[in-house]
DNA sequence: TAGATTGTTAATCGATTAACAATC
DNA sequence: TAGATTGTTAATCGATTAACAATC
């Protein structure tokens, strides 16, 4: 309809849109405006405006947005109107954790398969889910209408499971391994490292480390 | 220095600049030009030379970087040639599994306390640490040096933890949890949640969903 | 009607990329 | 020397913000 291709920024702020939104409905507010939303999330009013204007006219002039119905759109927006079938490689501590997470009630993404290499893990049961071996995964996927993987693997091996899902015809990646993946460009990967997060934080801490050192700026 | 103000974006790469590195230096590759660090990370070279010599002088002309001396300086930056101390609070499932990683050893980060609200949970071990009550938070911050908190708790007490993290002096946040927080413009926050990382996945999920529907795209 | 607030165009700001002299 | 590659300046591109007519 509007073949305008959207700015990663922008598709990444709508989910932050939709957790203030939910809160808004939770708490029985029938109206904001982009004034208010951008006082809870430090952003530009003209900037919330202009991101939720790429995909339509969801406000009303001298009004603002009805919490409601832009819910209800940037849901449509994101896909979570229909449900997401989510496959993880990995059951370790943070893998296991994730299965446990269940956002499925709420916003209709489902980890529906989980699968590791080691064979103690194989056979296990997580929150209700299986765990399967990795030769399963190809058939599993398929069956299962999985379309989005999440890698929870050591480094090591994130690599190798990437190219398995790809193989087997997912469509996007989330990987939560410290490692830089490699695949075909159609396959989107997200990255959400735990340590690389951490070590942007570290940078923005001032200078206490040091008390009275005399720390050598020069190289 | 060079007080110049370095771009939040620019900071982010950092990190990714430093995984691709150790990983050439496990390799026993010596020296690395800016055009193949952007081939392997999808990054234009002059970007990557821009984004180091905000910093310093890392390479050479006509040879490029040393990969060991680059890896050193990047640590300089992000603080990771000091010790690092994170205090955890949410000893759930994800908590735990963070408190597991181990990035100690090789980043220098490491979590030192671990808090959590329900009495079932204090005074168990993770990982080696004692879970503590939320009331000896302020102190253990103080006395252990803490300078970044990670919360894992439901995102209905994530700002309430948030406030006492602020009272007790942190500099820094990783949120888990699925909100939005407000504190002092001198502390800094990253969002680090899972379920706004898999929805903008989603957003990129091309139309497969409904084959052969008539998906309305009017309103 | 007067006040509020949208959607959108134009202006500004900042980040990415190209180009190239310096030099290993 | 010739080839490679940096650090940096200038050009381009894109994203954010300001401003305002439209309108509830």
């Amino acid at each position: 309809m509007k073949p305008m291709k959207i700015s990663e920024a922008v598709v990444r702020r709508l989910p932050v849109y939709l957790q203030v939104l939910n809160d808004l409905s939770m708490r029985d507010v029938q109206t904001v405006s982009s004034q208010e939303l951008g006082n809870r999330l430090d952003l530009n009013p003209a900037q919330i405006r202009k991101d939720l204007a790429y995909f339509g006219d969801f406000g009303r002039k001298g009004i603002g947005y009805d919490v409601t119905y832009l819910i209800e759109k940037i849901r449509q927006i994101l896909k979570l109107d229909q449900p997401l079938n989510v496959a993880l490689v990995g059951a370790g501590n943070l893998g296991r954790a994730l299965c446990n997470y269940n956002m499925y009630l709420k916003d209709n993404m489902k980890i529906t398969a989980v699968f590791d290499i080691h064979p103690s893990m194989i056979g296990t049961t997580i929150n209700g889910l299986t765990v399967l071996p990795m030769d399963k995964l190809k058939e599993t996927i398929l069956e299962r209408h999985i379309r989005i993987g999440i890698i929870t693997v050591p480094a090591t091996e994130a690599q190798h499971v990437a190219d398995q899902f790809v193989e087997a015809g997912i469509d996007g990646i989330l990987n939560f391994a410290p490692t830089i993946l490699r695949v075909q460009d159609q396959v989107r990967i997200h990255y959400a490292n735990f340590t690389s997060q951490l070590m942007s934080l570290a940078y923005y801490l001032d200078e206490e480390g040091e008390e009275g050192d005399n720390e050598s700026d020069l190289d």
